[in-house]
DNA sequence: ATTTTCATGTAATCTGTTACATGATTAC
DNA sequence: GTAATCATGTAACAGATTACATGAAAAT
């Protein structure tokens, strides 16, 4: 009885919302659950295999556009049940973030530079804060706001990307304005 | 020139705070930069055993409590020089939450167990915003809120700490309620 | 004509976790 | 006396990235 990783986990949540090829899930684990969790194909394909090894979803096999057949997978009723009964768990925190370990460190480094750095990324937040608040609203419009609609799960997962991006880049505007002041020479004492 | 790993400039940004023994480190890696980067013993001594290999930092050997000597390792110029280097290249983004994964899932779970988790979630959440908002007072009593103070690091990150905590918690509760609503069953359309 | 999209796989490498292993000192 | 803290390491395994490899069809 070999276990389900939580990439396994992933890739059959994605599955609840229809058949799909591992090509089809690769793009997939982009968005909106690819703000929150990512993986490549090399990674995705030998995992959907161990998932129909496993009996959690079934594969039919038909003509591909390359050498090889393409395979569309479905989750099966085992695929359900081993994902519900994961799902209230306690999930683990994982954090790790490149964006706040340079922070950490940012006085070991040139502050001109490190502020133009931390504007980009205040810059990208505001881009992605815009083009996410759109794509809520299209949700909501559709009524995936409501916890019993089948895709209420893209709502839910767009709704704290948003507020993680709000957050983002309030906070790397903030530092990018106090690392110019560093650079400017009037440090401001209160 | 073995090239420096994401753990190695971690590592290199707590030795800027000082020298530590990779026990030190492994403790050091919680607060408050472990909120947002985590390691264990077991890849942080091999880490430092190659960064001195490198010369990014400097060993002293001394007597040990245990069957081995007691190693404190100091930060070189190489070390801070590539650190520095490092740190306004564009970081990477790295989500990957298990929270989020759960929630893009939820309704293929029962409603009232993964309320009780997304509760659970929203009140770990609100406790630790309490602890981190008071840890964040005392240090900007100290001064760590200059921008030209050794250790504003500590206090950026403990910052977008706070921030991501207090997202966390909303939206925690927010799910939860939503789901509490399924429930009940009355689902109040609007 | 060339690039992008569709579609699937493997190999090598790197990163990270869990478990094993040792042993002195200090606090309860 | 027992547990926690200090202190360092290795081995086995699991998870993830980058690069290699193939080839048709559609779009530019």
């Amino acid at each position: 009885m070999a276990s389900v990783s939580t990439l396994g986990y992933a890739l059959l949540s994605l599955l609840t919302r229809g058949p799909a090829t591992g090509y089809d899930l690769t793009r997939r684990m982009r968005e909106p659950i690819g703000y929150f969790w990512v993986a490549q194909h090399s990674q995705i394909y030998p995992e959907l295999a161990r998932l129909a090894g496993a009996g959690h979803v079934d594969v039919h096999e038909g003509d591909g556009p390359g050498p090889r057949a393409k395979k569309t997978y479905t989750i099966t009723e085992s695929g359900r049940s081993t994902l519900a009964e994961w799902l209230p768990e306690p999930p683990a925190f994982q954090p790790r973030s490149e964006v706040v370990l340079k922070a950490y460190a940012v006085n070991s480094a040139d502050p001109a530079r490190m502020a133009e750095m931390y504007q980009s990324i205040a810059d990208e937040a505001a881009e992605r804060l815009q083009t996410w608040r759109a794509e809520l609203k299209t949700m909501a419009d559709q009524g995936f706001h409501h916890p019993s609609h089948p895709r209420f799960g893209n709502y839910a997962v767009l709704k704290i990307g948003l507020e993680s991006q709000r957050v983002t880049h309030e906070w790397a505007a903030w530092l990018a304005a106090e690392l110019r002041e560093v650079v400017s020479g009037h440090d401001g004492a209160d």
